[in-house]
DNA sequence: AACTAAACAGAAGATCCTCT
DNA sequence: AGAGGATCTTCTGTTTAGTT
């Protein structure tokens, strides 16, 4: 047996309609096409879902009882295709970012922020370059874009300035480094560096 | 008026075959 | 292997006439 969406959808419409004719009219078919539908139904479920002694035609129990999976169904289908309509015209989806640049949250949360109030229906999936490599998780279309500090040339991949970015040396007023206009990296080569897990060769000095 | 049945038409799916 | 075309089959619907 082959019960199939328009069944649930005709036992619907015959039910709320309260008769064939009128059922055809709402599903535009002829009232004719809607009795082969019901009875070609009928035939493979193997029992009568209508009662036919009366006008109109009423629901048997076993018609009752489809009827209630198309009222559960039907609804959920609706929204699935609505889902779909959204999908398919760029209102709703998945964006998956990947973050290499740490100092880039300052920027991004905001940012972010005023995307989730454009774009409700957008779920976001942001990955930090911890264990993985960004810029191949791009390449292999995991992710949409990469924020990244480190621009590099490569073929089918381009870069888009986002910000500028200034390093800032905050210390106490006795430190002594706190008097200079300036910092220069060779200033902190006595000093203890503290960072997140970034490779070696990423650091300026 | 509401429903059923027969004959027919068009669309869609299944199958087979050829070609790349 | 799989893409694409030709042909056959099945399904779904229409029109029209008949029945309840």
């Amino acid at each position: 047996m082959y019960l199939e969406f328009r069944h649930l959808r005709t036992i619907r419409a015959i039910h709320e309609a309260g008769g064939l004719a009128r059922a055809a009219e709402v599903l535009n078919i002829t009232q004719s096409a809607l009795s082969h539908q019901v009875k070609g139904l009928e035939a493979q479920v193997g029992m009568e879902l209508f009662q036919r002694r009366s006008k109109p035609m009423k629901l048997s129990p076993a018609g009752e009882r489809l009827l209630r999976l198309a009222e559960r169904i039907l609804p959920e289908v609706a929204a699935l295709e609505e889902e779909f309509l959204a999908l398919q015209s760029g209102r709703s989806g998945r964006l998956h970012v990947a973050i290499e640049c740490h100092a880039c949250f300052d920027w991004l949360l905001p940012v972010l922020d005023d995307l989730r109030r454009t774009w409700p229906e957008v779920d976001l999936d942001i990955r930090l370059r911890l264990s993985f490599s960004a810029i191949e998780a791009l390449r292999r279309e995991e992710v949409d874009f990469v924020i990244s500090s480190d621009p590099v040339d490569l073929p089918g991949i381009s870069f888009q300035p986002l910000f500028d970015y200034e390093p800032l040396f905050v210390a106490t007023s006795g430190h002594r480094l706190a008097g200079k206009p300036y910092i220069k990296a060779e200033d902190f080569a006595d000093e203890t560096l503290i960072t997140y897990p970034v490779e070696r060769a990423k650091i300026d000095a």
